[in-house]
DNA sequence: CAGTGGTCTAGACCACGAA
DNA sequence: TCGTGGTCTAGACCACTGG
């Protein structure tokens, strides 16, 4: 363990343990630097990561504080639905249902991507899992942001895993609720008119462009997300 | 802008923008420090930032590349309810409907809790927001970690705000799903059985003793969760 | 105004790993 | 082998800000 790992997991250890709460002055610097007979670099490497994590604050001249609890962040892993799939072993299967390429935005698609201006390709589809219906999912593409989709045969390779590996984003922003299905989604996913599912819909964007817009719906006894995570602030 | 920034950024804005693509090798520390006339400590900080974030990998020998897309990571907020209702402008009401404290877990704590082993508090309410059921939430306070809960009044205070505040935690855990209101949800929510509903679970750990463990459930009409994120490996 | 953290320098030694 | 990144040092100057 490098030394200013060590710096770092002592202070957080006492910081975790409850020794020092919140609001609580840290040694100074110099303090910290006659301790451990190190440089000031080293102390205050550690101590920048520590603030940068949201364990403390710093303030000129007054010092460095154990920080009170804010805004709890969690670390949501959303991968590959086919991947996902294959992983716990069973087999995946993705079926495109319909897909059309519209010159102009049609009026869902400028309701869901209001930015998008040029043509559109409109995706949906079911994945299947070990043979049944997983989640339906309904995806819009911006061909001005991403050309190359318009030549993709999406009825062999489920757009999101292609999109995944092959367009750089920057931006994206979930949306996560609870609704009943509705007919056609009853109909794909083979399952009762309003039957609680699990709905996810992700906006992407490249640099203020948008990318592309997906829908996925899920029956609620199939599919949870599961989220582990650690304070950000304290 | 400080130099370290400086390099980073202009670093990021090749890598963002696709000029330089996943793979491609960076200059190598001793071609920054030319560059920008700088010492070797500055252009090493900006590039070890940037491996921290997971936008690029460094390899002794070999040099520092652009990471390939990995695994998304979404920073999901999950923010006190009371406080998320009042900062929409609605009036907040938690309605305390059950309270029991249990020497042992119950057959229910031992299942959600199962490294609880002393005594538990069990406490069940609702949320109100503009005077209208907003969320039911049960909760399981583990009495050995938390001691203090026992002598709270949780009918003046809901117990995820004085959790929040009061009770430091090292590691938490989520699980989301939809799912059809039973019979006393229902009631408690004046919803229809079987109306969908987002269901969030979470986990609370300090140090490897549980803290608590709450349920809470949200007609799917009037919660959603949102999360926006950038991109941790390209 | 004085002391803190923020930033930077010009060196150094070392471990790793590709060649 | 030997160049790379990882880490550290002993200094320095400065901006900010609390007393």
């Amino acid at each position: 363990m490098t030394l200013d790992q060590r710096i770092r997991t002592e202070v957080e250890d006492r910081i975790r343990s409850g020794k020092w709460r919140p609001g609580h002055r840290i040694p100074f610097e110099h303090e910290l630097v006659a301790t451990y007979g190190c440089s000031r670099a080293t102390v205050n490497k550690a101590l920048t990561a520590l603030a940068r994590s949201g364990l403390i604050e710093r303030r000129r001249k007054a010092g460095s504080f154990v920080a009170h609890p804010h805004v709890r962040a969690a670390v949501l892993d959303v991968p590959d639905i086919g991947a996902m799939i294959m992983a716990r072993g069973d087999h995946y299967r993705w079926e495109l249902t319909a897909s059309r390429q519209d010159m102009k935005p049609t009026k869902f698609a400028l309701e869901m991507m209001p930015d998008a201006d040029g043509p559109i390709l409109a995706l949906a589809g079911t994945h299947h899992a070990a043979g049944e219906p997983f989640g339906a999912e309904h995806r819009l593409i911006d061909l001005t942001t991403v050309p190359e989709a318009a030549d993709i045969d999406f009825s062999t390779v489920a757009p999101g895993s292609w999109l995944l590996g092959h367009v750089p984003w920057t931006d994206a922003r979930h949306r996560i609720c609870a609704i009943g299905a509705d007919k056609p989604t009853a109909d794909r996913l083979e399952i009762a008119i309003g039957a609680p599912c699990l709905q996810i819909e992700r906006w992407t964007w490249r640099l203020d462009r948008p990318v592309t817009f997906v829908r996925q719906t899920f029956p609620g006894d199939r599919y949870d997300l599961v989220a582990k995570f650690t304070p950000q602030g304290r």
